[in-house]
Order: C-alpha cells, then structure tokens, then sequence
DNA sequence: TTACCGAGCGTTATAATATAACATCCGATT
DNA sequence: AATCGGATGTTATATTATAACGCTCGGTAA
C-alpha cells in the first residue's frame, strides 16, 4: 500500500517498534469502531487520521491542512477541523491541550483518558493508562463533588530515550 | 481601596467566601516572593495579577487586555503577554491549557503543581493540591524515566457549588 | 563623568489557531 | 419527485500569540 503515512514516516527511536502495525491497528480498530457506532469514517476523516498516525508527534492542525492539500485539493481549515471534530468526538485521537496539537490515540476501544507523557526534544507523545494515577484521581473528584465531562493530564519533559541520549551525547 | 478587583468582582457563589480576603493575599504573597527572588513586580505585572483575581474565573490574555487599557492607554497584546510570561514563570498565575486562559494561583509559595477543576457553568477554577494523585503520578514517571519540566492536570465538569444549582432548579 | 548594558516596556506588524455562516452535494426516506 | 439530514465546499473573520525593533532608565564599570 503506498499511502502517505508509510512514505513520510520519521520516527526519532527507530530500533523501538514496527510503526505500520501501529498505524495499521489504529486504522482497523478506528474502522470498526466507527461501523459499529454507525457514524462515518469518510474519506477525508481516514486521511486526517491516517496523517495524524503517520508518526507519534502531536501534529498542529495546520501542519494537517499543508499535508491534506495534495491529496485533497482545496482543503481549508474547516476541512481539518471537522474532521478532528469528529476523531475528537469518537475518541480516536486526543487534543494535546498544551501544545494546541493532536495524537492518534492507541486505546480507543476501551480507555481513551490517559497520561501523556509529552517530550519536548523529540516530540513524541507516550500515552499510559496510569491506573493509580487516575484511581486516585477519581477518588479525589468524588470528594470533590466534581461531575467530570473531560480530563487532560499531560506531563512536558524528556522521555526516557532522549534523557538516554542527552546521557551519552549531549 | 478603590481597585477595580473590588469594583468589579462578580462572584456566582458568593456565601461562599470572602473574595477580597483571596486577592489581599495572593498580592501580599506575590509582593513578597518576588522581593526575595529579586525580581520585579512592575506596576503593569502587578495590575494583571490583580486583574486575574478579579475572580476565580479562568480568564482569556484578550479579555485582560480590554480590562487593562483603561488603567494603562495604549496597552498591547504584548503588553499583557509579557505580564503573563512573568507571572507563570514565578508561579503567581496558572495557565489552564485546556482553555487557552489564566487563573490565579494560591500557592504560590509552596506548591504550584495542581489539580485544577473547570466549572463549564460558572467557569471558576479551583486548584487542588491533591496529593494522593501526585504522588501515584510521581511514581509513575520515575518508573516511566520521564523527565518532568511541567504538568498539566486539568478536568473539565461541573463543580458541586453548580451541581447543587442543576439538582434544585435546572 | 561617561559609556555601556540589560530589563522592561512601547509599538508595529504578522503568524498561528479556530470558528461562523451560508451554499452545495448526495444518499436515504417518503 | 420532494425533502431531509449529514458531510463537505467556500468565504470571511475571530481569537490567540509572537517577532522584531527601538526607547528609556537605572546600575555599574571604565
């Protein structure tokens, strides 16, 4: 298959994982999910998704549009907007709130609220269910009163393969 | 005094507390920290601080900028920005990511890390301290080998003041 | 004193992010 | 055939944020 995604895939940790699987299950997992729900995953939303999994960077939504218009001529903001709308919405991918930027996001079936590990040298979202973490959270907000719609726990820093490199090189 | 914190302040749960008790000291405190750290609390620094503790409310770098210009002509977007920069860096202020918006901090001093809870209704922030969560998410990125630079934990909902209101009247 | 330096601020311009509003298309239902 | 709703096309604009450059002022080194 010659998609976008497989062609312009840069991945900073490349001895790490086998990436096409990665974009492969978020596709199968995203097309049955949405079958089963029986809203559309059209055209333009499979490309937008396919973008945004084509690496694990948080992707700006206007980095999505440059990349969208050779396949789709004439797309405009709203295009892309839309259809992050609708990922949103579905749980297939994340806003990363403190970068005002999108991840695929790999457990969409089950647990879509997750800690994300954020990392400012190469980019790379990790997504972790950290279930103490949101254990006790839960037990806080019930405390609180709190009635929860939403929650964004997100961690900026270095993760642990570039804190390796800064070790060795830097 | 005739700020215009006290002239202004709109508080939709107000047997709560006393506000301007709030706002006397997170001045008085960030008054006091940024001697020690030796670093300036400008008339202009200081206005926004007290414009953001006008409320509790989480409140937009525009919205600031409208209420600033009639104390200070000529007042822009950088103007508010550079405030705004300080007041994160020193930790006086919140920058709630989900919102694109800022809200006071209360601990300043101490510990500025905190479970911030969004009221979509009456849009107040409330910061918790929340230990039981930090700690499981400190031990998660150690064991992650995440280097932490900074945290958002923000949860959007309905906060139990509004959830009283919703169960009574709505 | 004078020269310089850096922090803070003024000012202009523009970049980057996001939404509103209305038109059109198209497939499903009546 | 009529119509209805979801998706998309299209134009315009709102909102959020930064860049870049110059000025002032107070401290300090020559």
């Amino acid at each position: 298959m010659n998609t976008p995604a497989e062609a312009s895939h840069n991945h900073p940790h490349p001895s790490e994982h086998d990436h096409k699987k990665c974009v492969s299950e978020a596709l199968d997992t995203a097309e049955h999910l949405c079958v089963v729900r029986g809203v559309q995953l059209t055209p333009i939303r499979h490309q937008v998704l396919e973008l945004i999994w084509d690496s694990h960077k948080a992707v700006k939504a206007y980095e999505l549009l440059d990349r969208i218009k050779p396949l789709k001529d004439g797309a405009k903001p709203a295009t892309i907007y839309r259809a992050l709308d609708f990922l949103i919405e579905q749980g297939l991918i994340h806003r990363v709130e403190s970068l005002n930027a999108f991840v695929g996001c790999s457990s969409s079936g089950h647990q879509h609220e997750q800690l994300l590990l954020i990392c400012k040298h190469c980019n790379e979202v990790e997504e972790r269910p950290a279930t103490e973490v949101m254990q006790a959270l839960s037990q806080e907000l019930e405390q609180a009163g709190f009635v929860v719609h939403s929650k964004a726990i997100e961690v900026r820093g270095i993760c642990v393969k570039c804190a390796a490199l800064y070790d060795d090189q830097d």
